[in-house]
DNA sequence: GTACATTTCAAACAGCTGTTTGAAATGGGG
DNA sequence: CCCCATTTCAAACAGCTGTTTGAAATGTAC
């Protein structure tokens, strides 16, 4: 059997259990006996598992990215700044043409986004920030730019806040999934959480700050 | 040595271990051996390492939840409904009165909440929810009183994000923590971090809604 | 068709996991 | 002091993990 064909049974096998499972939770047996390969194909092709995961991600990150990285350009090259619900719209078309790749590939991807920042700690945040770390300040530069009155500590937790939000919701999407099919009867696809994603994160992002005497007050209210 | 010493001194090793490393990642000769016990000891006093984790989190749920209760009591005895801030902002208290448990009981707690939710799928989310799921309810009630234009389907989503937005903050606070004072300078302990989450978090449940024809010109609006 | 490189395969490896066992030690009450 | 229940302990258990090995099979170029 060809090389890239091994190659690719794995990773189309690996890619759904990982999303469904998590990394730790799925193991080299389940993989390669779903993908029909031999147990050793995995160290043969990738070397080790934790390269295997990363193989996984590139072939998303590698079509997303630059994508990202062109649209968040556009707007640097504008005159005047863009507003957040801009910046973060910016995400939506990119994401949303992984589907073309496989039907269930924005699902997918973000599932194993969620995953890699839950799972494994640190690993893959550095495998994206040292590859990918010049498009991601790209963005945060936007962010900056829509929002001139807030510090940049106060924009990096916020940032934080809302990577925290996109990760867990789509690590948990498919339970969320069935919890909103069931109470609330409603068509939940990925890309009606997006929609309603961007105006909660962009509402957040964009908030007021609260000084703590303020904030104090507040707490002790209902005493 | 008696009974209850060996297992507070296994509960008081094992929620540092699990709140640093995860469940998953944590071994049960790690605890054991932290805390000077014998590996027996684990499965002797509690049965199991699942009901290990769960006994962890009990030792703080069992302190929170009813405070968080008589809190969510007051706000719904009242004639007007809450505004979100004031929903929100009564969580502070009750988090905070855990550093009297111990010094670094809030950071702790929430920790391992945010461990709970990421490591292991659904098993935490169950316990809790079967536990206290009457006082969650009154929470989203309050949420919902306090929203009159959201529908119920939008708060659920919107507090599944802010969920997200805790949960994920709080599993990855150390290292947060680490990059805001190398980068920023400020010092960052939990009291300080859910001051910056409260206005995130309000922001972000009621924010307006959009329409999707609005959110798909916004999304093309980059070509 | 022979020679060489690539790929597959079954098997074993070393290491870790949570749990169980049965004997030894310790505890407190009669 | 003895009895009996509780607790500790070292050891072994069965099962899983990722990885390695060396031989067999396959592919490819001459």
């Amino acid at each position: 059997m060809s090389r890239i064909q091994t190659q690719q049974k794995i990773l189309d096998a690996a890619e759904g259990l990982f999303a469904e499972s998590g990394f730790n939770d799925t193991s080299l047996r389940q993989i390669t006996s779903q993908a029909e390969v031999n147990l050793a194909a995995v160290n043969y092709h990738f070397g080790s598992k934790k390269a295997l995961i990363q193989a996984v991600l590139q072939r998303y990150l590698q079509i997303v990215m630059p994508r990202l990285e062109q649209q968040f350009d556009a707007l640097l090259a504008r005159q005047q700044p863009s507003t957040l619900s801009e910046v973060l719209a910016v995400f939506v078309q990119p994401l949303l043409e992984l589907k073309q790749v496989k039907p269930q590939g924005t699902t997918l991807f973000l599932q194993l986004l969620g995953r890699g920042y839950t799972d494994v700690q640190g690993h893959l945040r550095k495998f994206i920030s040292h590859h990918y770390g010049s498009v991601l300040n790209k963005f945060v530069l936007l962010v900056q730019q829509s929002c001139p009155s807030l510090s940049n500590a106060e924009i990096f937790w916020r940032l934080h806040f809302s990577l925290g939000t996109v990760v867990f919701t789509m690590a948990s999407s498919e339970a969320l999934f069935d919890i909103a099919a069931a109470d609330y009867q409603e068509q939940a696809d990925i890309a009606s959480v997006i929609r309603r994603l961007l105006p909660y994160l962009a509402a957040g992002i964009a908030a007021p700050t609260i000084d703590s005497k303020q904030l104090d007050l507040m707490a002790q209210a209902t005493f």
